[in-house]
DNA sequence: TGTACATCAGTGAACGCGCGTTCACTGATGTAC
DNA sequence: TGTACATCAGTGAACGCGCGTTCACTGATGTAC
């Protein structure tokens, strides 16, 4: 979150008629995009139906946002804020010596943004929107949630992990590993945080299958699939 | 693949000079659709541009096709089943007793397939298309791939499982994973029918964040982490 | 082998709708003196 | 406190484009006798 400060005053105390106004209705404008995301989809997100909605004349959108691509940016940024506000909440409740709570913290608050929010989920998660090039501010709110990993990881010994690889990883895949920056200049363990990084991964392609269908029927509640998931992955960390 | 002597037939022999010309066509549209994939996406994908390539009337493409969701599920469907062909290809082409061999083959055919055709990957296993809803001629298709890694995961000894969850399972999940059938009528073992639903959803999951960016600038090249969360996931399921 | 008729492929115009973006404009809100 | 001017919000018409789908039609391919 940089510039916390300059948020934090736009937010609060917008000192005129006009500038309350326009906050008033730049959250309108994201209220009704989400909306509209639900039923279209991102690519159909339309200008002009998000001032029809509002009762404005679509060219009116223009004195708020250059461009329906910025629009898309800003729904795309708010959505991993969201998210990235939803982990770390849930994360900085937990006892710091609770590894295992602190992971299942992240994942169940993963998993309970994305199912209460499906379309900004798909939106971040789900297949690119065609033409449109995410620009350097996404990049930032898109970080936050492997961060909140990242600090867990640091936080795991690599002496209690149950499984090894069978043979020496590849000098490449070693090199990327290293390059990953550690929270507050320590240093990974390379197995404890190869193995993170395909949790990572596991953990979104569980919530994809669950939000994109696949595991319709089989998995109709998937509850106690998902726990268990995390169960086996906290086990293969070595973490109880 | 049901019914597979009609589609020989069809495949093989139009008899007359129309029959030949209209698989002719039916081909020339599917390639033309995909290439469209590509820049505009499912969403985008327009019975009158793909008219317009083929020097057709967009009213012309109405003798093939009854409408365009029609046509998205051929490509739907097409997409499944050349997934579908690789990794039963592949699988087959292993020593049954190769078990480590065997889950190799697939997951690196699903990944390869997907690098392959990343728009059709997207189609399948991305963020479903607003306003389309699957009919049911996709999903045979579209189980092709879990059928293969149940064939392996039938073939996997409980014994040999080194991790173990601290608590039993709930008695819902438990459910939920003796009623999916089993190859041959056997019995699955429940620990290693979890272990490989969430391997499944890992393998997905790890693709996905290649294919979408999400690995990107920290594993650009991301064979080697592929390969090791592979052998991570072979270790687990205690085979070698 | 030839003729009459049915089927099919493809046309082109039309219906009715959508979209993003620009531009000259009116009228209200803010600001400087 | 009041006036003159600048800024901003919003309008509505327009540009130029796209789309899916229907329909009456022409002309070619196939089929039955």
């Amino acid at each position: 979150m940089p510039d916390p400060c300059a948020t934090h005053a736009a937010d609060q105390a917008p000192q005129g008629v006009r500038a309350r106004a326009r906050a008033q209705l730049l959250a309108d404008v994201s209220r009704i995009a989400r909306e509209h995301l639900a039923e279209s989809g991102a690519p159909g997100l339309s200008v002009r139906a998000i001032a029809r909605e509002l009762g404005l004349a679509s060219s009116a959108l223009y004195r708020y946002y250059p461009s329906r691509d910025a629009l898309l940016t800003q729904l795309i940024v708010e959505s991993y804020n969201e998210l990235g506000d939803a982990v770390e909440t849930a994360e900085a409740a937990c006892d710091r010596a609770d590894i295992a709570g602190r992971y299942r913290a992240l994942a169940h608050a993963t998993r309970s943004w994305a199912r209460a929010n499906p379309n900004e989920y798909a939106l971040i998660y789900g297949s690119p929107v065609p033409g449109y090039a995410a620009p350097q501010d996404t990049v930032d709110p898109a970080t936050r949630v492997v961060t909140v990993l990242g600090d867990i990881l640091a936080d795991i010994s690599p002496d209690g992990l149950p499984l090894r690889l069978a043979e020496q990883m590849p000098a490449s895949l070693q090199a990327q590993l290293d390059a990953i920056p550690t929270p507050l200049g320590g240093d990974f363990d390379r197995e404890v945080l190869l193995l993170g990084v395909t949790v990572w991964a596991k953990l979104f392609g569980m919530v994809n299958f669950e939000l994109f269908g696949t595991f319709n029927t089989v998995f109709d509640d998937a509850d106690a699939l998902f726990a268990a998931s995390i169960d086996l992955d906290l086990a293969a960390l070595g973490v109880t």
